[in-house]
DNA sequence: ATGCTATTGTCTCACTCTGTTACAATAGTA
DNA sequence: TACTATTGTAACAGAGTGAGACAATAGCAT
């Protein structure tokens, strides 16, 4: 990266990942916050110049969690005037001891594509970025304040998880292959932020036919033990 | 317009607009041809650097449709490389007498944010701009070759018109003001594209509670006449 | 062993929604 | 006055869903 623009990424563009994980209670995502500011942000980043969009994104993400396979999806692209703020960059870089003259580029208007990942919770551990103190989970109803709109970007993202939760399998990327009917609802309960029926969920489930069913898990605690399942193929 | 650059817009930033009306039998979109070259393409422009991106697309619709009021929905974001071919670019400015080296700016890769728009089709009158020799409509199921990847974005739109057909109120923008229910029913019809079955399609139009009867219109043939409605406060 | 408790798997019932068919009403025409 | 094409709506069956009920059972206390 010379000091003169930026070289390989195209100026103006940027993207945002809203990454959702299950916690086994709770639904999560990931945040980082930056170095000495106080600042909370969506984990994001810059399109190289001879990279294809959704790939930028895929690639953001490995270096985040490692993870190789990642179910994302595109789900907005915010293009307002008022999400440029060069006070905010030129604050994140100033408390990492960059001058902003050198990263001019990075005060520039940005339009940001946005996407939302489902990840299995436990498989990760979160890597901060140059710029960032900390990547952590935070319960997506306990959200520090965040920069610029991603506050809004997180909105609309749990918006949209929620319009296709019945026709995308939301279960199978955020939980671990192997578990139980239990389980399943809490996830469908965490994403749709209300309880549900027990029977007609899992009546619904079954009827599916996606659901392989294993042996039972005697979980230790005082009472029937219950079915595992996978979903199909796995 | 200087000769460097393009001053006032974002660069590498681009927007299409697939522009959905009914003719009174098919659903049609809106198409441009280039000026003695036989290239078809989405209507779209560019955004202006101090201009919200929706902003953009509403200001291009205008001057494409004359109308004030449309409703728009952004639906995804295309940033593939492949969508990169600056001969096409060079072909277009070549046919309208422009030299390409004066727009550069415009032979270098987008990134374009597709939007849908629903039109009532008899209101309009669609404008050429500067480039393009006409713009037309044309069934969607009977589209020339499109330039670039905006054969895929008429799919992607038409799909994401399908998935919203029941949430959002297709018929609203579609139609005249006052509508019969056959028409009613022959809109859905053609945004699916397949035949609905009649009583069942009254029932459930009717069930939402959003529409209202207004007197019979006579059509003048040999058969019984059928109420007009129109949706709840217009 | 026996009984107790919390949870699970499944059934039933009522209600809604939807696909389908049927039928009466009716505007214009022969 | 009869006929035709279309419209408005009822009737019925089957699928889907919310709610409650109940038997089965894993571990625990006795």
């Amino acid at each position: 990266m010379t000091s003169s623009g930026s070289p390989n990424y195209l100026p103006h563009l940027a993207y945002d990942s809203v990454i959702f994980g299950f916690s086994g209670e709770k639904l999560k995502i990931l945040i980082m916050e930056y170095h000495n500011t106080g600042l909370f942000a969506l984990p994001g980043g810059f399109v190289e110049r001879g990279e294809n969009l959704n790939e930028a994104v895929i690639r953001g993400l490995r270096e985040r969690t490692g993870l190789e396979k990642i179910y994302l999806e595109q789900f907005y692209t915010f293009g307002d005037t008022a999400r440029w703020q060069p006070e905010v960059m030129r604050t994140i870089l100033l408390a990492n001891g960059h001058d902003p003259a050198q990263f001019a580029w990075m005060l520039d208007r940005f339009v940001s594509v946005a996407y939302y990942a489902l990840i299995n919770y436990s498989e990760v551990t979160p890597q901060p970025d140059v710029l960032s103190d900390s990547v952590a989970w935070y319960d997506v109803d306990a959200l520090p304040p965040l920069i610029l709109d991603h506050g809004e970007m997180v909105k609309k993202a749990r918006q949209t998880l929620q319009d296709n939760l019945d026709r995308k399998l939301v279960g199978m990327n955020l939980l671990p292959t192997h578990f139980t009917m239990k389980e399943l609802q809490q996830v469908y309960e965490a994403v749709l932020g209300r309880p549900l029926q027990r029977s007609a969920f899992q009546r619904k489930m079954l009827s599916l036919g996606i659901l392989k069913r294993h042996e039972k898990r005697f979980t230790g605690k005082a009472h029937k033990a219950p079915f595992v399942y996978s979903f199909e193929g796995e």
